[in-house]
DNA sequence: GTGAAAGCGCTAACAA
DNA sequence: TTGTTAGCGCTTTCAC
């Protein structure tokens, strides 16, 4: 058992009230029972308890993120910029792995409830009413995560999800290229599924090129096997196509190693371009061209709202981060006919 | 705020310890008590504040746990394992980014310190005595995972590093391969450097091949770019090695890389075998065969070893975990001379 | 079967 | 400048 306030006051011939002063840097003593107190602080060793603090002060110092998937590099990555900012602010981070279970997303939440966190960070799933309940009678704040609601008000901060398919589309076509096919993700997923599509719709149209239902397809998720899958189906479906836009840079190298099976070379035959810029892409070989989003600074960026928001208790806007395109060498220029 | 035991004590109009007991599911009340304590749980949303449990219990029900760097695919996957056993029984994980950083680390134990954590997850790094004594005076279990002390007295769960590498070692030998060199990670870590080397150098001398110092890079790190500068390295120093074994994933993909640069074709003119099998070695091309560790279930019998200390407070027992080899294709077969 | 009351380790209002 | 005291929300004796 470790030493409470208590033995550190009578260590120092002080009441608790003042070594609490000095522990909290308050005014209200003088130079030398601060030392007195000091002293006594570190001949016990002793450690403020931080779940008496919480008891009293009503905060945790603790908030809980819950990702769909924490083991993916994707997830990593947004954990790494949050982590960093959490602790930078004075707090801890508790993660949860929601596995994309509703059941299990509501028994987190009931957990970081019961455990008093002071804010949660949701990341890349969609708010269900079940979700919006509970988070709703938490009464504490909440941002999003490379996802957003059009149906509940949480502030959120992601990559517009839209224009950078546009950017990855657009940059495809300004290398010459005109046939140009997509692996897309699941497009139910009203987030970052349709938005992806209609991104690369939108860039084919603006340049005047015709949009071919035959040179997407559409994948259940946005993993390796999907990508790996994906392309034969594709090429088989629009055997012309010299480019790709995939929704993802699992799906992109999914499709680089089917590539490689079928014997089609990257990016001599065939061009690709991957979202999201994971530790992956400058794995692959080729290297892989994709649009970068910026996952760490993400997390930062959204921890950094849920403190303000913690702290000024007002709602704060979402945030659209900018995403670019990372140039390596999977896309190859060709010259217009 | 949300309603206390009182709240709901006076609510069914029955004192608050009836209330702590219906909530504990002790005994000592009747089947209409319960009912009407259980209703009024219900109408009020109630939720037990777990800070004010855990002060008198002196129970957090969280654990911490720190990696050098969470957001490597290596710390994903064991922060997977983590997070499933630990919520399974009944507890929450904060994760720390300690970045090799012994002040940082040291910051973070106090931290951990003070919001009375249960136990300790140690992941990768090796336990210096200025860690050791904060650990220890905490009086609090501490599980080490892929990593181990000598000189401090903590269970520990890992792959034995020297018979793994023995084993991708010697599955190279038993392939055909007998001018095989390595690409060894950092030599001066006496846990993953040094005896991965000594399981290469055993395998070698127990098929009486000879061992040659030219034959093994030494990089700083297990990193991908390790790999990239390292192969060329290690060509020009043993030009008519037909096999590597590479003494991390990371490591191999970049040697493949290496390889795809300088012309080198894998697996027909050079054969690699990995270590660790991240979801990066079947995405590489070719696939990667590799030595797996289990790392999901080292994070769960790490955290199950953790619970049961913290339940039956006596030390347990470390745990080797087994690996083996995952045959892809970046090694092939040839017939001895 | 049920309630009153003490106390976990701390903060903060109020006195002195 | 300093101490006394009343809680924070809960569990747990100990009475009844």
């Amino acid at each position: 058992m470790s030493y409470t306030i208590k033995d550190v006051a009578k260590h120092a011939n002080v009441s608790i009230a003042t070594v609490s002063r000095v522990l909290n840097g308050l005014s209200g003593y003088s130079k030398a029972t601060e030392e007195k107190v000091l002293q006594a602080i570190k001949e016990l060793e002793y450690q403020p308890n931080a779940i008496a603090r919480g008891l009293i002060s009503k905060k945790s110092n603790t908030v809980g993120i819950l990702f769909p998937e924490v083991s993916s590099q994707f997830s990593a990555k947004i954990l790494r910029g949050v982590e960093e900012a959490v602790h930078r602010l004075g707090s801890s981070v508790i993660v949860c792995n929601t596995a994309s279970h509703g059941q299990r997303t509501m028994k987190y939440l009931q957990l970081l409830s019961e455990k008093r966190v002071d804010g949660i960070l949701f990341v890349s799933e969609s708010i269900t009413e079940e979700f919006y309940k509970t988070l709703d009678s938490m009464k504490i704040p909440v941002v999003l995560i490379s996802t957003e609601s059009y149906q509940y008000p949480f502030p959120f901060v992601k990559v517009d999800d839209k224009h950078a398919a546009f950017t990855a589309t657009d940059y495809l076509v300004r290398m010459g290229h005109s046939k140009i096919g997509m692996l897309g993700g699941n497009k139910e997923d009203l987030i970052a599924g349709q938005p992806r599509i209609d991104g690369y719709k939108q860039a084919l149209a603006q340049s005047g090129l015709p949009i071919n239902e035959q040179s997407i397809i559409h994948s259940l998720g946005f993993s390796f096997k999907d990508g790996f899958t994906g392309l034969p189906k594709l090429l088989e479906q629009s055997s012309d196509l010299t480019a790709i836009f995939a929704a993802s840079d699992a799906l992109a190298l999914g499709a680089i190693s089917a590539a490689y099976k079928l014997g089609v070379k990257i990016p001599d035959e065939l061009s690709i371009i991957g979202y999201d810029n994971l530790p992956i892409a400058e794995m692959a070989i080729p290297p892989l061209t994709t649009v970068a989003q910026p996952l760490e600074e993400m997390g930062m960026v959204a921890t950094e709202m849920l403190f303000s928001m913690m702290e000024q208790g007002r709602r704060v806007e979402s945030r659209i981060l900018p995403h670019c395109v990372i140039e390596r060498e999977s896309v190859k220029e060709i010259k217009p006919i």
